[in-house]
RNA sequence: GCGCCCGUAGCUCAGUCUGGAUAGAGCGUUUGCCUCCGGAGCAAAAGGUCGUAAGUUCGAAUCUUACCGGGCGUACCA
């Protein structure tokens, strides 16, 4: 509601200025610093004054005289130096409140498309991968919200470095065939992925001792790009069993995607032909005939960089010398095929249906109809670390140099910070650290040394931790239950620890941190919305029905019981879900999401400790009570569905 | 060297994009609160030269510049 109204008064406010100084300007609505202030103030007199060579306040007082009477609004003042504060027709409000339906938002055109998780297929995840997927499966909730066509796609790169150094170790160190591999991986008492990630780690062991081995890795690569022998099978054995595991763990977290486009058919339908050739047609790319880089395609460092310094210096080799690609040239690729201007297409098959829901998989052979249209999209994020920029920059670069300027401008790198370890966390885990590493604050992860916390191992201390909270309040339920409930609050928290963290600020993964279901938690906020419940439910209990708010909280009711300072910032706080979301939405912060559902936990606390709202003995005042329970209840668990968390029956 | 990010309470972080009214939260510490909708909770206290210094501005945690710490990039790895 909030939402609606904000933009009510300020498209006003807007039209005002244009037809009455001529100014074309967005008028953004902030929120005053003290409640006392009114419930918005807009501070558009202060960027004015200076192109109208008029004080602020002068301003703001005409605006207010020009603007007349806005719906819903009771009063506007000149504060201050030239602030406008506006105050709602609380009454109206509430009423507004109570008779908004809970509606599909209005859809929006264009199609967004969003590429996150992306793990290598050659191992289990790990905490670092998870941040990846939660950041990028709540933004997609957080689009959808607001009636965006989003596609979600998980990158599988099925034929890179990673999977050939398992396909290494599986080959030559464990002396494997594919049938044993095969054999292993259906094997129920060994966690394949876990198998893999312990390979991985010593696979990169023996290569640092047996530089001469580095040959095993290159034969395989060569014969997975050219797709020879017998290691193209098991490099699929592997991979495709990998991303059944990670799959299935981030359905844990209810982690879903539309679409797994993979670098083996990226390679056997020739997409990077394609894309070279229009790179050499438009002259981005040069092939390189002298100094470290000869005999490469290179991209000029003036294509992606503001300044160079030196020249050559900085230019990117995206074709190498022995004629292969390089990642940054798939990508470009890649890139070029979700906007649909590669000219290009997969085909693609089902791979598996999860929770009722089909995700699709790139194939090179042609299929009977019936998959989606993928790709075309009209805005791409990516999320990817932050360490990616400089290549997404390269990426970025290849449109432009293609003349896909606006494209260019529509590609995002949703970037993120790495999760770490904290000193205490590796003497937890009982890793040991190299000298240079003690020295450190803290410890990055690595897969290649098959150092750090697996995402499956979290959830289940997390289970486990949560088990034993609900054992000790509910003892009688039956088992099943209780690690249902469990699991729910386990996945509250985590999703909401990954979330907590803007973007850009690095997670030192501490244990206590992680597992805390006080404060500003997952839990705490699910356990919110449980006493909500828990008061309808009393009420039913009773066999008492909720009484007729429509009928009973009319708009005088409404505003006796809104003077009360305490209610009508509880109601505000309340009504703000969509304003909240499409902030953050706005500047791309997850997080801000995740805070406002904290807040709205914590008025929701302290009105449960300061009303009564049962035992309440004036009937309209305890109908209202009962409706903003029941409000709060509901805006509740729509913000935490926004983040991806369920609230559990009971906790 | 160059580029990007970070530095706010004992600890972990919001607030910086878009300058504005008395700089916020959680944890931890101390003190209260269960005849009352479940205490995974609530109330209160203590705790801050917003890394340093200059500049712009009526006004700077927020913009500019320099410097000091820390992290990450800068591969014919991804």
């Amino acid at each position: 509601m909030f939402h609606f109204i904000e933009k009510k008064i300020s498209q006003s406010v807007a039209e005002l200025v244009r037809s009455r100084y001529g100014i074309d300007t967005a008028v953004p609505l902030e929120q005053p610093k003290q409640s006392s202030f009114g419930e918005l103030s807009i501070q558009v007199a202060f960027q004015m004054a200076r192109q109208l060579k008029k004080s602020p306040k002068a301003i703001a007082a005409e605006i207010v005289e020009g603007l007349g009477a806005i719906e819903g609004v009771s009063g506007l003042e000149v504060a201050g130096n030239g602030y406008i504060n506006v105050r709602l027709d609380r009454g109206a409000y509430g009423r507004a409140v109570l008779h908004e339906k809970e509606q599909e938002p209005e859809a929006r055109p264009g199609k967004i498309i969003i590429e996150h998780t992306n793990i290598n297929p050659n191992k289990a995840a790990h905490i670092g991968h998870l941040r990846n997927a939660i950041l990028g499966d709540t933004f997609v909730r957080m689009l959808r919200a607001g009636g965006r066509k989003v596609e979600v796609q998980n990158y599988i790169d099925n034929t890179g470095v990673q999977v050939a150094d398992v396909v290494v170790g599986f080959q030559y160190l464990e002396k494997k065939s594919a049938a044993d591999v095969e054999k292993l991986l259906n094997d129920p008492a060994v966690r394949f992925d876990y198998y893999c990630w312990d390979l991985y780690a010593r696979v990169s062991n023996y290569f640092n001792d047996h530089p001469e081995a580095l040959e095993w890795r290159k034969d395989t690569l060569h014969a997975l790009e050219h797709r020879t022998g017998n290691v193209v099978q098991l490099a699929a054995t592997i991979s495709d069993a990998i991303v059944d595991y990670h799959l299935k763990t981030m359905n844990r977290l209810s982690v879903q995607y539309d679409v797994l486009p993979r670098e083996s058919e990226i390679l056997q339908l020739k997409f990077w032909e394609t894309a070279f050739e229009q790179l050499k047609q438009r002259k981005a790319i040069y092939f390189e005939t002298e100094g470290k880089n000869k005999g490469c395609w290179v991209m000029p460092a003036s294509a992606f960089k503001e300044q160079t310094h030196e020249d050559t210096e900085d230019s990117k080799v995206i074709v190498r010398s022995n004629n292969t690609v390089t990642y940054v040239g798939k990508d470009i690729a890649y890139q070029l095929w979700k906007f649909g201007l590669l000219g290009k297409d997969f085909y693609y098959r089902p791979w598996k249906q999860i929770n009722g829901h089909v995700v699709y998989v790139s194939t090179a052979e042609p299929q009977p109809a019936g998959a989606p249209q993928f790709g075309h999209g009209d805005l791409v994020y990516n999320v990817i670390d932050t360490r990616q920029s400089y290549l997404q920059d390269v990426v970025v670069a290849g449109l432009k140099a293609l003349g896909y300027n606006e494209q260019a401008e529509r590609s995002i790198h949703f970037s993120y910070e790495m999760v770490v370890l904290s000193q205490r966390t590796c003497v937890e885990l009982g890793i040991e650290l190299s000298e240079e590493d003690q020295k450190r604050t803290h410890i990055e992860m690595s897969g290649r040394k098959g150092l750090g916390v697996k995402v499956d191992d979290l959830i289940d201390m997390l289970i486990k931790k949560a088990l034993e909270e609900v054992e000790s309040r509910h003892a009688e339920a039956p088992a099943e239950e209780r690690l249902h409930i469990a699991t729910l609050i386990a996945i509250g928290a985590l999703r909401f620890f990954m979330l907590k963290y803007t973007r850009n600020s690095l997670i030192a993964f501490d244990f206590q941190e992680a597992l805390s279901f006080e404060g500003e938690t997952g839990p705490y906020v699910q356990y919110t919305a449980v006493r909500a419940r828990n008061i309808l439910r009393k009420l039913a209990g009773r066999g008492e029905e909720l009484p007729d708010f429509a009928a009973e909280l009319d708009e005088t009711a409404m505003r006796r019981q809104l003077a009360s300072e305490d209610f009508w910032q509880l109601l505000l706080i309340a009504s703000k879900v969509e304003a909240s979301v499409e902030r953050a939405v706005a500047s791309g912060e997850p997080a801000h999401v995740a805070k406002y559902a904290f807040q709205l936990a914590q008025a929701f606390n302290n009105f449960y400790h300061g009303y009564p709202v049962l035992t309440e003995e004036n009937r309209e005042k305890r109908t209202f009570l009962l409706w903003m329970t029941k409000f709060f209840g509901t805006q509740l668990e729509r913000t935490l569905d926004v983040l991806g968390i369920a609230v559990p029956e009971y906790m």
